[in-house]
DNA sequence: ATGAGTGCAAATAGTTTGCAAGCTG
DNA sequence: CAGCTTGCAAACTATTTGCACTCAT
């Protein structure tokens, strides 16, 4: 069992969140994945039986919130979640076609942060994802 | 009649598309908002039984493939789609309560396109929102 | 024991598709 | 008049919610 699943475990229970079998083994699943993966996407690589699709659904959005998953989105629009590896921040170059990903370190996040708070904005957020064709499948 | 629909329009004509009162409509509609809009955002700001809501899906996914329009994702997946202004790529910062925008200039496009051809990927492309509190909703 | 977590079924939201009829170029 | 477009209905996909039951703490 990576102890990346058991830190992340960990953090959920600082935050009085329950740990059981299920979380376990979706936290699981994201550190196997190399791709940021959906709730769907991520219930289906689970063991069978092990939860129902609505679980994986919850149990991501609390990790999202408890902060130990990260959630981007697809050129299509799914939302998908990945773990957040220590404390960095990062962003995802996709395979259009295969889905496969590789993680990208760029990111313009203080960039951002100036600009809107020079529009007066604050608690700023950014969503961002790179896609393109993977040498395997151009 | 902005001079910006009619200029859509042409592109459409160009490239053997028609031109209808309900693209002239959705377009119309993209040129008044200052926020990019969902399609069925832009369905609503028409007037009244301009056309059907699928009309909208329709047009505004041909828009795209013309390149009349650009689409973005919102936090939470929608696909939300703005004019491309002359031909400048760019990007917004979206207020997350009352969904006002602005246009931000900042874009890190070059930047990613080398780093996603050094994992050797092509046809590179990317999505980026930016979203905050706007000083009204703050 | 107590409230967070889960499963099942059902409801939603957003978007897509099939097909016949209508309109543009 | 050919074929792009549209409308209407229906199918879909991804996700959310209600509720009773179970389990971690």
């Amino acid at each position: 069992m990576s102890n990346l699943v058991e830190e992340s475990l960990e953090k959920l229970r600082a935050l009085g969140l329950r740990v059981t079998d299920q979380r376990r083994a979706i936290l699981s699943a994201l550190v196997r994945s190399e791709a940021p993966k959906s709730a769907e996407e991520t219930h289906a690589a689970l063991p069978v039986d092990t939860c129902d699709p609505v679980t994986a659904y919850r149990c991501l959005e609390q990790f999202e919130k408890a902060g130990v998953v990260e959630r981007g989105v697809r050129e299509n629009g799914t939302k998908v979640y990945c773990l957040s590896h220590g404390h960095e921040h990062h962003h995802h170059l996709t395979c259009r076609k295969c889905g496969i990903a590789e993680k990208i370190d760029l990111c313009m996040g203080p960039e951002l942060e100036k600009a809107a708070e020079g529009f007066g904005y604050t608690e700023v957020s950014h969503v961002m994802e790179v896609f393109g064709l993977c040498p395997s499948c151009a």
